[in-house]
DNA sequence: ATTTCATGTAACAATTATAGTTGCATCACT
DNA sequence: AGTGATGCAACTATAATTGTTACATGAAAT
């Protein structure tokens, strides 16, 4: 796979599932379609079913689907629930000796703070329906 | 070091230029304050050179400094320099089995492709200088 | 001129992050 | 029971990033 998979996994699943919302689609189908591995579509999917954007069920005809409609799915619910934060590194403070490098410090880290945040507002502004949608 | 280093050295390296920018700064020193290797910075700082943001000297009384007023150096112009793409992969067409699969691939690339600009305009909006004093 | 101190670059090593794999417990439907 | 799915842990493999060493080149100082 390539970088940012994870993001982009996810968004060609829910895309995949936005088209047939009733369907249950399994990890092992999943995988085949992205062209990897069902243990690593389940290790994407699960923090999205914690974050309540999709369910699963186990035993047969078990799987995977939308827990609500893809017009209630942003992109940003998907990036939250992933954890990523593609612009501000999770850098909790990073000792300094001067105190000007500290300040500095300080300062791009509010800076790529603040652009984190409203990439994610901008993330807000598009569904999942959106995306199958060709809105774009 | 830890992740998105290079766009963080780079926005530390140039912050700390912006407050002295007639003085030579060498990749030494600027490794020493930032708790790496004289040729990891030179290797970040490359790329700004070629893109015409620092201007570099060999020799005795060398170093690095900036080559223009930190109010004219955006973020948007580190970002570019360093050929960042945090938000959309450089994945130039992976191959699809199914259309279906081959037109939602297009569609995610198309969103997070039309993110990643939308990300480039809003670093642009920021200057070395800003970050410097602390408009934030 | 020679020495000194800097960049520029290549090649390599070490580290870290990510993805892939295997194995098995658990649960639900047939 | 048997089958086929998730859940999860541990491990391996691979890729990306960073760090290191070595040396050629150029400019200033002596």
């Amino acid at each position: 796979m390539k970088r940012n998979s994870r993001l982009s996994l996810a968004l060609h699943t829910l895309g995949h599932m936005a088209a047939e919302p009733k369907q249950w689609k399994t990890s092992a189908d999943i995988a085949a379609h992205a062209g990897t591995n069902p243990v690593v579509v389940r290790r994407v999917l699960g923090p999205l079913r914690k974050a309540g954007l999709l369910v699963s069920e186990k035993g047969h005809s078990g799987g995977w689907k939308l827990a609500r409609s893809p017009q209630e799915i942003t992109l940003a619910d998907v990036y939250l629930a992933l954890d990523e934060r593609l612009i501000a590194p999770d850098d909790p403070h990073a000792n300094h000796h001067c105190s000007i490098e500290h300040a500095l410090h300080e300062q791009v880290s509010k800076v790529l703070e603040g652009i984190e945040r409203e990439l994610v507002e901008r993330f807000a502004t598009t569904s999942i329906a959106d995306v199958q949608n060709m809105k774009y």
